[in-house]
DNA sequence: ACATTTCCTGACAACGATTGCGTAAATTTT
DNA sequence: AAAATTTACGCAATCGTTGTCAGGAAATGT
């Protein structure tokens, strides 16, 4: 007896709204919107009867409309320096399923290492109601005002990797320091001594931990620090083949460490184009999540960080403060574990 | 002589409205926006007030609050297979700048290889009132149904890399039969005559246009095919493993061409592994976008695809039609050119 | 001096969904 | 039987923005 309208079902021109079932079913909106959150001031009758219409017509909420009206939108947005990059894509990787199983929609932007762009897509976040922030910093700027927003705004965010130095905040680092230990004392360990170090400049603190890590180990091992064999390096190719050559060619390193994982690949590939340089054998340890590092001539040690589960803890840290009713946790840093996959063939 | 409010200026507790801009100038909220679009009805002198006032307290427009009102989002969906991916993380580089550049946001969702999760994203997508898709198939379905929404609703769609079988589509795809092709008579051209073929399953189109290729090669230069030397394998390393192995094992093959980029990495293991069964050397040719294949042992000669250039070519598209008032361009298929980089060092 | 045009601005509805409040009918209580 | 309560639903406001329509004031034309 309703009048319903079976060519909105059929047809469906567009998404059907809850005013279409309103319509077809002659109830008016308030109570189809109650119905299909049932709620308990609705008959049993009428639900079913909306349910079953909703059903047919597969009407779907407008998250848009919602976003309008509630402060929130069921999702997350996430800042990384790039995509294309072993480490970052597997976080990324890691914090869609997490995100994904608990109801969360993810948005990835890209800073392109670039403070500003980050900014803009902090922005463009806040507009679009996310409801928190997972970030990794871009390492061009040293500055971190644009972060304020988030901070005065009070909206939800964890830093992983590449964080913030304040304090205030929740993080999920991994313990850089102990993962560069622990590849120079391998090294140390097959009895090198010039370990050359090659690393990016040293605005991020990952790359001031690693670098310390590097410091620590050769002064416990009682080998003295060359400044020599010290250089840091941006994420040209060019840069990073230039570098190493002077390395080579004036310092004569027995060993290379090397601190992101960017880096790594590029420094790898000019090390291979010096090799004929070298009358020693070379060894090489560095940071990088790239799967297929056993396939590689000259042989490195990789060190991995555990990318999806750090991309996982940040989705729960998140989650667990967007939905904290009250009582907020205090900001923390939580630390993962490097491996040194000294037998890489195995992963 | 406004009563303008500058504790809501300073301290911004949440973005300030077209609403805000009103109250504090005394105006209307429909003189206000038409302030900021520049609207000929407005006195120069008011556009001004509001103007500056706006500029002071950093107001931005609320997407949501325009997506709800008009049919778009000036923004675009991307959905890929996976982003930990080099090929596809450098597709997405090259849409995200493109589209950055003609100020539309990217959206960026992952399939994961399932068609369920796929059209998930599809409707996440029109949910959120996107002005249209770039998509590139999983591979998991052999099956095209789901893509139908996009078609009935009209919304613009361009595919890339892993398209459907039919034609009224947009399309930008390499030309998978030429890279094989070259590929195949690189090979022999060093004399190999048991190229074994490793291959993904058949039902996506660029596996089955990369098969065409390998079997024309061979057969233009008079080399029978020997179906033991093609086997199919998924994306699982253990498999790819199994694979390779009984390949070397049993059908002692003097070239490898592998399918795909996951597949290729996989592979090269796989036969790095079994090296040893080996009595002659062996030439690999596979399709990559790994940037550092010059490092890998044993070495490899990469087909790469122009990643960054397919992404750039389908957000042109894509926004052709989304910007189209009226005659629609008739959908078509944009072919590129793959690379066989047979010196791999210099790419 | 009066009618008409031009210029500027405001009120209101709409987009889709939620929610507090109001209320008629049905049911229970006294 | 009257009063109180419960059940089941509708109305209207709200979120931020745009667009349609209407209208007041000033400027122009007769």
């Amino acid at each position: 007896m309703n009048c319903a309208r079976p060519n909105r079902a059929s047809k469906q021109m567009s998404r059907s709204t809850i005013k279409d079932i309103a319509k077809a079913l002659n109830l008016s909106v308030s109570s189809v919107s109650r119905a299909l959150r049932d709620s308990y001031e609705i008959g049993e009758e009428t639900k079913k009867k909306v349910l079953e219409y909703a059903q047919s017509v597969n009407y779907r909420p407008n998250p848009i409309a919602l976003g309008l009206k509630e402060r929130r939108s069921h999702s997350i947005c996430v800042i990384v320096p790039e995509i294309a990059n072993n480490f970052f894509s597997e976080v990324i990787n890691g914090i869609d399923r997490a995100a994904y199983s608990k109801g969360y929609n993810v948005f990835i932007f890209q800073s392109f290492e670039d403070g500003v762009r980050e900014l803009q897509c902090i922005e463009h976040g806040i507009d679009r109601h996310v409801d928190g922030f997972i970030i990794s910093l871009s390492g061009a700027t040293g500055t971190y005002g644009h972060l304020d927003v988030l901070k005065e705004e009070g909206i939800p965010t964890v830093y992983f990797d590449r964080v913030p130095p304040f304090d205030q905040v929740d993080k999920v680092v991994v313990d850089n320091f102990e993962g560069s230990y622990n590849g120079i004392k391998y090294l140390i360990g097959l009895g090198k001594k010039r370990i050359a170090h090659i690393s990016n400049p040293l605005n991020l603190s990952i790359t001031k931990e690693r670098h310390a890590g590097y410091l620590a180990c050769l002064q416990d091992h009682g080998i003295e620090v060359d400044e020599n064999l010290i250089q840091f390096c941006g994420f040209d190719p060019a840069e990073a083949h230039q570098t190493i050559q002077e390395m080579i060619a004036h310092h004569k390193p027995d060993a290379f460490f090397i601190n992101s994982d960017r880096l790594t690949l590029n420094s790898l590939r000019a090390i291979k184009e010096n090799q004929h340089l070298l009358n020693t054998s070379i060894e090489i340890v560095g940071f990088t999540n790239f799967k297929h590092v056993g396939l590689f001539n000259p042989p490195m040690i990789p060190i991995r960080q555990p990318a999806e589960a750090i991309g996982a803890k940040t989705v729960e840290l998140l989650i667990e403060k967007i939905e904290a009713k009250r009582h907020v946790r205090e900001p923390a840093t939580y630390t993962l574990k490097t491996t040194l996959a000294t037998n890489s063939m195995v992963s």
